[in-house]
RNA sequence: GCACCGGUGGCGAAGUGGUUAACGCGCUGGUCUGCAAAACCAGUAUUCAUGGGUUCAAAUCCCAUUCGGUGCUCCA
């Protein structure tokens, strides 16, 4: 099954695979590290995370790339407050950033280029580009691109510049550029700020060639595809595109993908509106890493995502009734045999998933059918037609399910436990109700439960009620079945 | 201002010319249960922002209106 994938550069859905069989070699933008990630971030690796998934899962090999920008105006601004240097201001926040992945299950990239460690490959592409001719330094030793040299700006955003005048929008700091829309290669030291002795001056590299030189590094000059969020495509995507297609004559990449912004409450997130939410804020606010990645990967991410806690909560429940039904049918004590039934509902419903994501990575639509199979098989264990033979079916289209959504199994206490410990290390108040809930070992619980189930043999009902109180109350919730008594977490 | 995207049940969200408008959450009633929970069943949009048009046929195409969002500048 082939991925048809939304291509910013045609405009159309193209099919994606390796053009030189083997590998997909691809390049996502990643964080600049000048803060903690936000939900807008996280919805941008999550929906890259679908697809690389989505690929292997079909077959298909990643060869994944991500940048690490550890230098740039706001963390130069930053450190610069604190009276630090980049390199001691960036490593909390790309620790954070990589704790965060780990809590919404990200898979990592096979590479993780961080600009900091690739300058000699700038400085070595900026002379490439001098060489071209589309290079040019100015008299305070910054380097700039010259738009004029690369006729093809404005393809991926379909942005005709020719009808812009120069002077409209000129920085009066940039006075020299030939012109006002050449952007900055390369920024020439400034007192007390970062910078590095080069073959090109002393300085720091711009925004845009970061991209250009580590893509090259890890996947060629030319690669199957490129990603990142909306807001990238310009002027960024745009600029690296000019700055690798000037230098290697080659197409930067076949393919481009581009993930929306998400809204917050129906508006654009930002920390003045008080609608601004890092991860960490969601899991001390008591929500289950789990959740935030099924609510962020649920909506397709060519649509704006409008997050709210109720889209929070659903997703929450979404999840406990995946769960349920994954226990229920991995331990359920089954007749032996097949149903032809069931065989054929897993079947079709595995296909159904997997069509879905194949046209352009439609999750919602993706997980219908899964949902589907969960009812028709609840419905065929309720009347006990559900046998044995079936219950390898169901989870082989679960599995498939969640090699690319990965919410089935509750690992939700870590995060959890890490934000906590993070936020008390780092003098935030944690909620009483969080704190209580991590209260109670499995052993402790387990306890409980059999005291319990001993308790209803004996009709004691008042006591079994009162120890299902106390534990509700500490966020445990009991479910008795035919097949025993399972407890959770809520 | 210019450009782009979208308005589908209480909420989220599929579906982009043709069976009873997926799926999830929520809500109501029922079955099951000592009571719950879970699960199942039934109900919950005669209708897809509004008005007009094209067509045998439109949520799906066209026009207008309206509302919301985004981009044009750092931003995932």
């Amino acid at each position: 099954m082939t991925l048809r994938l939304f291509n910013t550069l045609t405009g159309q859905l193209d099919e994606l695979s390796p053009a030189n069989g083997g590998e997909l070699r691809m390049y996502a933008c990643g964080p600049t590290v000048y803060d903690y990630g936000h939900i807008g971030n996280f919805r941008t690796f999550l929906q890259v995370d679908v697809l690389r998934r989505f690929l292997k899962l079909t077959g298909v090999p990643v060869r994944h790339v991500m940048n690490i920008t550890d230098v740039d105006d706001k963390i130069i601004r930053n450190a610069a407050e604190l009276g630090i240097s980049i390199g001691e201001y960036t490593p909390k926040f790309v620790d954070a950033f990589f704790e965060d992945l780990d809590s919404l299950r990200v898979e990592r990239p096979e590479f993780i280029a961080r600009a900091t460690e690739h300058i000699e490959k700038m400085v070595q592409l900026i002379q490439r580009l001098e060489a071209a001719g589309a290079a040019y330094k100015t008299e305070d030793g910054s380097w700039y691109f010259r738009l004029k040299s690369f006729p093809e700006y404005g393809k991926l955003s379909k942005k005709d510049l020719t009808g812009i005048e120069d002077g409209a929008r000129v920085d009066v700091d940039e006075y020299e550029k030939d012109s006002a829309r050449d952007f900055a290669l390369w920024k020439a030291v400034k007192p007390g700020e970062t910078s590095w002795d080069t073959a090109i001056g002393r300085g720091r590299p711009g925004w845009h060639i970061e991209c250009s030189a580590m893509s090259m590094e890890f996947l060629g000059e030319s690669f199957d595809l490129h990603a990142g969020g909306e807001d990238l495509m310009f002027p960024h995507h745009e600029n690296e595109i000019a700055q690798s297609e000037t230098a290697t004559k080659k197409p930067l990449a076949r393919h481009w993908m581009h993930v929306r912004f998400l809204l917050v409450d129906g508006k654009k997130m930002s920390k003045s509106d008080g609608n601004y939410y890092t991860l960490r804020d969601l899991l001390l606010k008591g929500y289950k890493a789990s959740a935030v990645r099924m609510a962020l990967i649920s909506v397709p991410y060519r649509h704006q995502l409008n997050f709210t806690f109720d889209g929070l909560t659903e997703a929450t429940n979404a999840i406990d009734r995946l769960r349920t039904f994954h226990e229920r049918v991995t331990k359920a004590a089954l007749p032996t045999g097949e149903s032809e039934a069931m065989q054929q509902a897993a079947a079709k419903a595995r296909a159904e998933y997997f069509a879905a994501l194949a046209n352009d990575l439609n999750t919602a639509d993706a997980r219908a059918p899964i949902f589907d199979l969960v009812r028709a098989a609840n419905t065929a264990l309720d009347k006990n037609e559900f046998l044995a033979g079936d219950r390898e079916a169901v989870l082989a289209t679960l599995k498939d399910f969640d090699a690319v959504f990965d919410v089935l199994e509750d690992r939700d206490a870590g995060p959890t436990e890490r934000a906590v410990a993070w936020a008390q290390a780092d003098g935030r108040e944690v909620a009483a109700e969080l704190l209580t809930r991590q209260g109670l070992s499995d052993g402790e619980i387990d306890a409980l439960v059999a005291e319990r189930t001993q308790s209803k043999k004996q009709r004691n009902f008042a006591r079994a009620d009162q120890i299902r109180n106390e534990l509700a109350e500490k966020g445990i919730l009991i479910e008795d079945s035919k097949d025993g008594v399972r407890w959770k977490r809520k």
